[in-house]
DNA sequence: CTTATAAATGTTATATTATTACATAGTGTT
DNA sequence: AACACTATGTAATAATATAACATTTATAAG
């Protein structure tokens, strides 16, 4: 039998999934480099294999970049359909991050318009502050 | 005459002014190094230099850093007093930036709440697609 | 005006993040 | 089998950013 068509559409190539394995196993982002470091008793041994691991991750919405501490984290929002309207929470203290999902938020800048009367097809959301631990 | 006590407040140090001379002036964001290398002939010589000088106007809301792009752009949002809360977009074929400045939206986003009420102090949020030029 | 303090600068070296380029191997389709 | 496409392996290097330390300049207080 082994792996259907439509099955292996959405599955992930080797060096993908020990990579999203690890990300979605942290409890905080990870960097490129940790990712690296982390991966390489796996066979992992240079940067481009995890950029482009990471690349494609971010493709399929498996993971999310945040921009602001070039570290990753898993797509926790109903099942990662939604790489293209990000919003995220970030602690300046702990630097906990947390992918925010709120209907109405998103709603909010999906359909956001500027002055111009542009609309956009894909945004990124960095709220900083500080977490109910660190305050 | 010279300077007066609050002028002197408000005003930028030499590597500062320098820097965002070079900003203001630019009609797209410009990044680190490409900054370094346009302001040798006036004796700024290593990164550091436009990095701290980088970092205080960010502080200062005089300039914004564009997280996607590790570009800085020159503020031109209501006299530079809401370096805490920053919207951009940003066209993905000729990565023109512009600052959003809507009073609804940073309205909307100043007083927005995650799901356990907690409230930020700070948000970066960046618009993706296509400008009018590139549609 | 001088002394203390803080802010800014100059400089060298190095750390961190990311990409180019090219060769090879696997996968799915016809 | 032949083709196109995706993924991988590898070395080198580019691009972005910071650490550490010495020195100078600006500001405020006595």
């Amino acid at each position: 039998m082994g792996i259907s068509k439509i099955d292996k559409m959405h599955s992930l190539s080797k060096n993908q999934q020990i990579i999203f394995d690890l990300i979605d196993k942290s409890p905080e982002p990870l960097k490129a480099y940790t990712i690296l470091f982390n991966v390489q008793k796996r066979g992992i041994k240079a940067p481009p294999q995890v950029y482009r691991a990471l690349d494609k991750l971010v493709e399929m919405g498996k993971i999310h970049k945040i921009e602001s501490r070039n570290a990753f984290i898993a797509c926790h929002n109903s099942s990662c359909q939604v790489a293209k309207a990000t919003a995220f929470s970030i602690c300046e203290i702990c630097e906990k991050v947390t992918e925010i999902s709120s209907a109405g938020l998103s709603k909010y800048l999906t359909s956001f318009k500027d002055k111009d009367g542009m609309k956009y097809s894909k945004y990124n959301l960095e709220f900083f502050g500080l977490c109910k631990k660190c305050r």
